[in-house]
DNA sequence: CATGATACATACTATAGGGTAAGTACTTGT
DNA sequence: ACAAGTACTTACCCTATAGTATGTATCATG
């Protein structure tokens, strides 16, 4: 039943869904809890490191590290190090993280809307 | 540090990031590995369970049950049975899930848009 | 009379992700 | 001499979610 076959894992699982589902592809990029809000952040412009963490307060380091990290690999930001004595990070969108601002600003504008019970 | 205070805990800050950020709203709503996919084919017009079951072999039943009882809780499918002996449900988009379907081409075209290369 | 189809439910397991807490290396300020 | 700021890293825990496997009620059909 349920057509697994041998073996079948999640991994598989998502395997066929990255291929088969664009919109699965996406959150697989932008779905950690606190990447669509670096991503926002850093649509107003260049930020620090530093001033990513002041901004978004309730993550946690590692966390926002780790996201920073992901969505660097994943090409949707750049990170940029000057090799100075106390460490000057920026990150800043790529094109192709910049490509999915209008995707960000689709999800709040349906987001207001319903919480403006525009769908009764 | 990290500013997390007494009692913090991953459901604080989901709390946190649903107020505060409309994207992470969405996410709740269609992050499930197989909403999208789900919310997809939905979109090609109304469905039985089964036929949404064999258009999506790969999903075990349990979770799409599980996915497709979230999607009604928000309000996002509509479920109708039919009180008849072999049991006929059929599930549709709501008006607040089809708002949801240019957001899911958004992301989908900028998914094409990437496997393209179009993002150097 | 047993199988298949319908639309689920339920008990159990496994893993990925987020959270907590603490440490690192180097320098400037007091 | 010690704290504070920079940008991380590491070890550990906890929970939410997906997956596995099986069961349920009803009827039609062979």
């Amino acid at each position: 039943m349920t057509a697994i076959k041998v073996s079948s894992t999640i991994q598989e699982n998502k395997q066929y869904a990255l291929e088969k589902c664009p919109v699965t592809f996406v959150m697989e990029k932008i779905g950690g809890y606190w990447k669509p809000i670096i991503l926002w952040h850093l649509s107003e412009g260049n930020k620090r490191y530093s001033e990513l963490k002041r901004a978004i307060p309730a993550v946690t380091e590692k966390v926002l590290i780790q996201h920073l990290k992901q969505l660097e690999a994943d090409g949707l930001v750049i990170r940029e190090a000057k090799p100075v004595v106390p460490p000057f990070v920026t990150y800043r969108l790529s094109s192709a993280g910049e490509g999915l601002l209008p995707v960000i600003e689709a999800m709040a504008a349906w987001a207001f809307k319903v919480k403006d019970g525009e769908y009764s």
